[in-house]
DNA sequence: AACAGGTCGTTTGCATGCTAACGATTTTTG
DNA sequence: CAAAAATCGTTAGCATGCAAACGACCTGTT
């Protein structure tokens, strides 16, 4: 009976599901969060610059970028020295959901947290680690 | 920093994509899996059926049945008594992929617990099984 | 018996990921 | 300097999820 796996896949169901429902409410999806915490503090990265510091391809963040600009939230704009890069800036809209998806994620990860013992925090985030980093052996992106 | 909430996606992104990739080898992806680990048990159940037992919603499984028959791994036949209920079936394709599909699933099991401590193995399945309660609570899916 | 309402599976449309193939541009090399 | 190679973003096609709307079918009430 293999439990973990599914009660993991299960778990991040949820959390998934939450946090976009938390994000919704101010015009952000799931995956556009993360995004726009790097473009927060590093405006004007490119695509590829981007995919990278999240974790996904490049394809995934240009449709990423693409549902972000029809949703307002940031615009591409062409470098000027290499005309083979695009650069995105945020919006004045993108700038604003900084303080309202910061504290619904920050709700969300208490919410999470607060039904754990001390013990059962600090486990999960070693055991979360060491799992990441087994899984990631022998891959080109190491980063998190 | 909300560093669980990262690392969590993060992890679940590399189980998930290390588990379909084993899967792959056998035909089978990764969203199919478990819908044969209840087939093989209990052939013949219906698409909503089998959405409820593994949590996800009716069209979603409606979707992966289709995917599934196009693979050859089950058929499509309508209930006799009850003209509304569609009822999957394995096929033999599907049968035989029960032992290699489950050596793959116990084998990243086995990985993936293999680098955590006997305590961290315990509060790792606590720490999820208590998010997961708490993140449905007040759903109509408590099913584990 | 007839109709209203409930129960199904399906279709449609979207969000999020991936890989593979392509086109434009820059850099490297011969 | 011109051709070859590397680097980018994009497009296309697929897998997996969701919600909403629909059509077919059954059931219960009148």
């Amino acid at each position: 009976m293999s439990e973990l796996l599914r009660l993991f896949t299960r778990t991040h169901k949820l959390l998934r599901a939450a946090t976009d429902a938390a994000m919704s409410e101010h015009g952000v999806r799931v995956g556009q969060n993360l995004v726009l915490e790097v473009l927060w503090k590093h405006d004007g990265l490119t695509p590829g610059e981007l995919a990278a510091r999240l974790g996904v391809t490049t394809p995934t963040m240009v449709n990423t970028a693409g549902r972000m600009e029809a949703a307002g939230l940031l615009t591409r704009r062409r470098d000027e020295t290499d005309r083979r890069l695009v650069r995105l800036y945020l919006t004045d809209r993108g700038r604003d959901a900084e303080a309202p998806v910061q504290e619904a994620r920050r709700r969300i990860e208490e919410r999470v947290t607060a039904t754990l013992t001390e013990e059962e925090r600090r486990c999960l985030h070693s055991a979360l680690t060491k799992i990441y980093a087994e899984l990631s052996a022998g891959r080109s992106d190491p980063i998190l």
